[in-house]
RNA sequence: GGAGAGGUACCCGAGUGGCCAAAGGGAACAGACUGUAAAUCUGUCAGCAUACGCUUUCGGAGGUUCGAAUCCUCCCCUCUCCA
């Protein structure tokens, strides 16, 4: 994490214009707050999965403007809220983790926070709730926090209604008496005024401040960030080989560049305002922008936002890779000027484009292109890969295979490769050595 | 604990003895068109097999039958109402 320097001006104006504001429980009041002090606020990520994904992104995104800004974000890392489950948004119970797995996940997301964030002395925290709601005692937890919350008031969030149609089980239903918890532990140990979360959250966040305000008879704001779909209407971070992490071993930093650049042309303008810290005078001009022009543009997001989570060298990488498949893009000097995206012709590079080995010995066998296919794990299975095959979907060095029997050999190689190509875009080249 | 409804492929959902590897929709993948976008049209979408075909699938385990997703028995799970 570069250090970054304060930057001064209202953030919650700026994180308004960038989209980040979806609903706020006190705008003036707050907004004086982020002006006059450094404000520490938090959010809170369960550690369900090893890994970050995409749809973590925003509030990440949310913390980290904040911080250049000279406030001090907390990440929670929700150890304890984990082995409850949050039923927001759910139809159904989660399976119950373990406590190995859960702080082994967590481990992974505290790498990953510091990609984003400087953790630096006073600079931002990151804590585990499990530290305290690990060793809540029950009855005083009842008579200290519980009383606070209305069943016949919880029962009218939406959330809830859901769930009562699906079954909704007494653990479950606990998660907001945690999460509001969470927000008052905060509170008194390190003076935290403002929680985000994602607007599903809403009404965990609300509780939170609520019991704040009961309690300890002090202000506390909650601000939410807008749900992200694509244009397409689909869930962000998802996509058809599942979620987009940020764990480079899970989505490769060129999978992961990939993914922004093919945006939708109607969320580029609004993709670059979350996902990158390009200033919004800039971001503006992009809105202009119409058909094809708007390539450019996604090159500097998909470059932006690789650089962000994976650092400069990869993201370079990955651009190189993608010049090799598709083809060098120049980006013109007046479009976001304020990225470093190399604008000229950039050299292509195969040796970032994923692949595998494949020994001298293996192709001398002569193995068939649906059995290697298959082997490789980028068709289901070899029914898959012949009915690809037989539908003009697979090309060898750029050339269409049509015999569902192909076999490879020497012949094919090139520089040492042979260049698969499944669909349009997945590359997959076999490395000879 | 009592009464009722239900569990079908990635998801939704039709099917109530053979014509069922299982309608329809969605998602996904491929092709055409393009701009690595969207929309549209076409094809594919359990496994193995070049193919004839074979194997495994309709909550689980047994059974009836020439033949079962469909009928019977037991079990598991979910929902609704009652307690």
């Amino acid at each position: 994490m570069e250090k970054i320097s304060v930057i001064q001006g209202n953030v919650y104006q700026e994180m308004g214009r960038r989209g980040f504001i979806q609903q706020v429980t006190d705008p003036e009041p707050l907004q004086d707050m982020l002006q006059k002090e450094a404000v520490t606020c938090y959010v809170g990520f369960d550690p369900t999965a090893d890994s970050l994904h995409v749809g973590h992104l925003m509030a990440i995104m949310g913390m980290s403007q904040l911080q250049r800004h000279g406030h001090r974000p907390i990440a929670i890392i929700g150890g304890g809220t984990a082995m409850v489950g949050d039923p927001t948004g759910k139809t159904e119970m989660r399976k119950m983790l373990t406590r190995e797995q859960i702080v082994a996940n967590g481990e992974k997301f505290k790498v990953q926070f510091s990609r984003y964030l400087d953790f630096g002395p006073d600079k931002a925290l990151m804590v585990d709730n499990y530290d305290w709601l690990g060793e809540l005692k029950y009855i005083e937890f009842l008579r200290d926090i519980g009383r606070h919350f209305s069943v016949n008031r919880m029962l009218t969030y939406e959330t809830y209604k859901m769930r009562l149609e699906k079954g909704l089980s007494f653990l479950e239903f606990n998660y907001q008496l945690l999460q509001a918890y969470d927000f008052l532990m905060l509170f008194k140990t390190h003076g935290c005024r403002l929680q985000m979360g994602g607007d599903d959250q809403w009404a965990n966040i609300l509780a939170g401040a609520d019991l704040i305000r009961r309690v300890e008879e002090c202000d506390a704001y909650g601000l939410t960030f807008p749900l992200l779909t694509t244009a397409a209407g689909k869930k962000m971070g998802k996509t058809e080989s599942g979620a987009v992490w940020l764990d480079p071993e899970k989505t490769s930093p060129y999978e992961y560049y990939q993914y922004w650049y093919n945006s939708d042309d109607r969320d580029v303008a609004r993709f670059l305002g979350f996902f990158t810290y390009l200033p919004m005078e800039e971001i503006e001009t992009v809105k202009e922008l119409q058909g094809a022009d708007l390539n450019s543009a996604k090159v500097v997001l998909a470059y932006e936002a690789t650089c962000i989570t994976h650092g400069e060298t990869a993201a370079q990488e990955a651009m190189r890779a993608a010049a090799a498949a598709f083809g060098c893009r120049e980006i013109p000097a007046a479009l976001l000027p304020s990225s470093s995206v190399p604008r000229g012709a950039v050299t292509g590079n195969e040796a970032a484009m994923p692949g595998s080995d494949l020994t001298p010995a293996q192709l001398a066998a002569a193995p068939r292109l649906v059995d290697v296919m298959a082997e490789l794990g980028l068709v289901a299975s070899k029914g898959d890969a012949r009915r690809l095959i037989q539908g003009g979907g697979v090309y060898l060095n750029n050339e269409r295979v049509d015999d569902i029997n192909f076999s490879l050999s020497m012949a094919l190689v090139q520089e040492g490769r042979i260049v698969l190509r499944l669909g349009k875009k997945r590359f997959h080249q076999l490395v000879i050595r």
